[in-house]
DNA sequence: TGAGCACGTATTGTATACAATGTAAAGATA
DNA sequence: TATCTTTACATTGTATACAATACGTGCTCA
């Protein structure tokens, strides 16, 4: 017999939650999260919600101020630069490892992310489509068989998420990444050297899509920039 | 140690005490850290203590078990290679940066750290000397400039202090550190290639000094070890 | 009019009470 | 005696009450 255990919601399932809405845009960065606001939302005290917001604040996702609370962070140029320098030291290395431990099982997977990827753009959620696109990436670390190494990407590809939402160019020219499909069928052939190549150009695509430029103004309150 | 109550102990006052007594090998691999116990120590409520072990417990100092409560990290060996997999592909790109980078006072600082760690292995207390090696190598990133790559180091060095309580071949062996030495001098010469072969080295060195071997027994239970 | 101040409200920070769960010791049964 | 229950206690999990802090609004005074 079944009994409906009506199971109270948990941080890790807030976590899940917030971050995938986070990863797909739905919340932007700077956006403020009031704890009673999710409290309600999710339906438990809180305490819960708390521990939710901590946690992602430990990945980046969020800020927490003292007394002033959690909001979607907003990396700066600097964080951004090294939020891609640092997977450009990791994934190229992880991608070379994952080829040579590729199964087919592995491949049938990749393949049905790359296809939801592209079935998200077409129907222009854009946001879905990163959100899986990040998926990808960390499904390669899965591969290789690296956890620690997964756990780190987690936290760069999320804070990705936040850069391009902040950064990206030519926020309507879509995507077209059959960079991803070149990649698995390096995989498929257990070619390490070939993955690893592909992944530093893959990042480093990705990278020169970003507006990275410092302003010249550097950002003045409007009470100083109308101050002769 | 300061009784004095100005203010209330936040819980990352905590998380520094706690970490450090891992650091130094006080407080080691498997030990139980009871809620109430901590609180009793610090003088501040559960609230605050939670924090501070959920906090470390991200970091993978501490691991929470779900009604179990936490304790300290208890590596396996697959994690151990991992760690130092992942500190080979960050660190010698970092002292590599860092060279590039450091200024004299830069150095000052470092040959203080070295000083320090020889004094503590003159004292024979090797849990503090170790602290001072890994605080010796998060410097190197402060220098670099790279605080996301910094954040990740700082991680892994806490978890490379639990391989190495666990997995550290010969105690008595007084490690001697010369390399830090050489290291320095690299970077004084803003010397990035020799800096960077530096690291790769000692990082290797390290490593092979870890028993590593894989146990020929599975861990079974006793009562299946007698049975016959 | 505008800057500064005081106060009320909104929001987060911390402690504590209670519930849920795990653990170990004592008792029961074969 | 060995194994299984029962039961009491120790410990963690969650909600809530209250304290501390930040923020906005209206006021005063120059």
């Amino acid at each position: 017999m079944q009994i409906t255990k009506l199971k109270t919601v948990t941080a890790e399932q807030i976590v899940a939650q917030l971050s995938d809405a986070v990863h797909e845009h739905r919340l932007k960065p700077g956006v403020k999260l009031r704890e009673d606001e999710v409290s309600e939302v999710f339906g438990v005290s809180r305490t819960i919600v708390r521990q939710a917001l901590r946690n992602m604040a430990f990945g980046g996702l969020l800020t927490i101020e003292k007394n002033r609370g959690a909001s979607v962070s907003k990396p700066t140029m600097k964080e951004a630069h090294e939020v891609f320098q640092a997977r450009a030291l990791l994934e190229p290395s992880t991608a070379r490892a994952a080829a040579e431990r590729t199964t087919p099982a592995d491949i049938v997977k990749l393949q049905r992310h790359i296809k939801e990827e592209h079935e998200a753009l077409d129907q222009g959620q854009l946001g879905l489509a990163l959100k899986l696109s990040g998926d990808f990436h960390l499904e390669i670390a899965r591969i290789a068989d690296q956890q620690t190494i997964e756990h780190f990407l987690k936290q760069l590809i999320s804070r990705s998420s936040l850069v391009i939402a902040l950064y990206w160019k030519r926020r309507n020219a879509i995507c077209e990444n059959n960079t991803h499909h070149t990649l698995v069928e390096a995989l498929r052939n257990n070619d390490g050297s070939t993955a690893e190549d592909l992944m530093t150009g893959h990042l480093l695509d990705i990278y020169s899509q970003l507006d990275l430029r410092e302003h010249e103004g550097k950002p003045v309150s409007l009470k100083d920039a109308l101050r002769r």
